[in-house]
DNA sequence: CGCTGGCACTCGCCAATCTGGAGTGCCAAG
DNA sequence: CTTGGCACTCCAGATTGGCGAGTGCCAGCG
């Protein structure tokens, strides 16, 4: 007997053992119920009797891979289980090329009048395809880079600042000074910032900038300072701080969260951010597609959830994370080709500006 | 006996009933439970035994103030019930001064970066103060002044249109064309737009203006036929298009909620927003509050809940409403003056600007 | 005449009980 | 190693029998 396993699992898994944990993980994921020795009997292809099954079965139990809900009531797959499912047995298959067509239509820069919308939209793709909650974060902006700075006076001393970023992000300000300034005064300092900026992201000019500012140009501090500030701000924010959400609802849909303290639990996680956010950010320093399934997250709140979340990036440079959540029962098989290509074409998307 | 009834009730309802039915509603909205006989019988603070209650509930229930859910089950009222309660029956305290100081100072402008922010603010307060679900509608804008546009050149055929609003609203996007514009082009526009529109609301100029341009300045038809349309859009949308929900998730903690397809149904409206906002345009055309109750707002998905509204206005112009959705049985003393302060206090807010 | 206590009645709710079905573990035989 | 058999466990759903709360009606009382 050939001896081909895959390298992953722990305790060397029978290829029989394998076999029955796949179709058991297929089938509860499909229907949600807890699956017994007869059905897998019947559905794994092998010729076994149920009895069979049952000594299999027991083994995927000592194994940590399956429980049982309660004494006689079939087995259901444990963290532990879907994670041996998700790394060696799943077969993914590539998204069908109608399914990549309909993402990339939605994610053209032209249709979108924003960044930020195209973010929704990949949000809503995400959440619409897998009928799941689609999730993208705001991209990081330190390595962003800055393409121009303007000052629109408004009144006497308020001033709108606008910030132009690379890839359609705009961002704006009202900005209230301590003194007037003349139009050519604002000019004269877009100019200066607007070169001093252009084509760098603030994270490399900021501490320099900050600090000859404060020597050279006494007279426009005020208003440069502020800027310089509040762009630091800006690029600060996001990524690490915010995301889109979509389609939370569905979440509705699951009987396993039918608890409305559960769901409550887990909306609440939703607006607080944190959680999730910091769940997302090892994808982000991971670079690759990473998927956490239920209690592996190590968040309580997240221990009925799987996400599978993937970086985006605009130039090669990872900016931020998107992914879907759900229910562990989760259909990976097609949830991970998604979010992959979303990941992808938000990330080009992004940076086709021509 | 002086026969001093209010002028509302239908068949005239007796004094005593009166008393009955407040002191019922007003322990059931407490409690959320059916309420019997004995227990009206020794907190309505009329001297009756619960048999003598027994005759006035039959009255009561005969008169469709009130029902039973089931035989022997104490009453609730019916939604006639709620509705004669909040109209003749209710006694609202003004607001504490203290909570009157806590939503203004949430609402100064000076602390919001826009007008959206405090929005968003006000729905926050609404939510937080009540613990039921604020919403408050974007502004119309058909009526707001125009203050400024500005064009700010991206690239060779990119232009940023800066749309300045009344009341720190700031609009912007990107327009692409389909020749160059030189700066000076772009600035004399701006100035032609400036002054067309400045100080006057977009619906007064809109027609006559996009008629003028065709003849005359066939030269920059692009720009600014593509802006003007544009801030026909901007001055469109929102108000009867788009609200700020704020505490959703409120309702969950109510036992008449529990039901988690109720829910869901309920969220659904929240997201697909025709439904609320068609009943929030009922507050705007009154110009005054208004209070739905349960199956009253012939919504269905609404049964379930009531709303609390009033219109807010900017300079004695009605602009948006804002409000609070929440379980039939809110506490509408507590409720109607906090939404009724809000108004005023976002519409003051909104109005002052230096 | 209105108020009241009394009484029979109706339900919903809960806990206890029962039953059928599904599934298990173990074992002995092939 | 596989398999059928068997006893066992447990859940789900239905059935039952008290409470307890609340009602409607009635007859008597002030």
């Amino acid at each position: 007997m050939p001896d081909n396993l895959p390298h992953k699992p722990d305790p060397e898994l029978s290829e029989r053992a394998q076999t029955v944990l796949r179709t058991l993980v297929e089938r509860y994921i499909r229907d949600g119920e807890p699956v017994g020795s007869r059905t897998l009997a019947r559905t794994t292809g092998l010729e076994l009797s149920p009895a069979s099954i049952r000594n299999v079965l027991a083994d995927l139990e000592d194994a940590g891979l399956i429980a049982a809900p309660h004494t006689s009531a079939g087995r259901v797959p444990t963290a532990s289980g879907y994670r041996l499912f998700v790394d060696s047995l799943l077969k993914v298959e590539p998204l069908a090329q109608q399914e990549v067509a309909r993402i990339s239509e939605h994610l053209r820069l032209g249709e979108a009048e924003s960044g930020e919308a195209l973010l929704a939209s990949a949000s809503a793709l995400l959440s619409g395809i897998t009928r799941l909650v689609g999730v993208v974060t705001l991209p990081r902006r330190e390595h962003t880079e800055i393409e121009q700075i303007e000052f629109v006076p408004l009144s006497a001393r308020r001033v709108l600042v606008i910030l132009v970023l690379a890839g359609q992000q705009i961002q704006n300000r009202i900005l209230r000074l301590d003194r007037d300034f003349s139009p050519a005064e604002l000019q004269q300092a877009a100019n200066y910032l607007s070169s001093a900026f252009a084509g760098q992201s603030v994270l490399k000019v900021r501490a320099q900038l900050l600090q000859e500012m404060r020597q050279m140009h006494g007279h426009l501090n005020a208003l440069m300072t502020a800027t310089v500030e509040w762009a630091d701000q800006v690029s600060q924010r996001s990524a690490q701080e915010d995301y889109v959400l979509a389609g939370e609802l569905n979440l509705m849909d699951f009987k396993e969260l039918t608890a409305v303290n559960k769901l409550r639990a887990l909306f609440d996680a939703f607006t607080r951010k944190r959680d999730i956010l910091h769940l997302l950010d090892q994808a982000i320093d991971a670079e690759e597609m990473q998927i956490f399934i239920g209690e592996e997250s190590g968040r309580s709140v997240l221990d009925e959830v799987s996400v599978v979340s993937a970086p985006y990036s605009v130039d090669d440079q990872v900016v931020g994370v998107l992914g879907v959540i759900g229910p562990r029962r989760m259909a990976y098989d097609r949830v991970i080709p998604v979010v992959d290509v979303t990941a992808r074409l938000l990330g080009a998307a992004l940076g086709h500006q021509r």
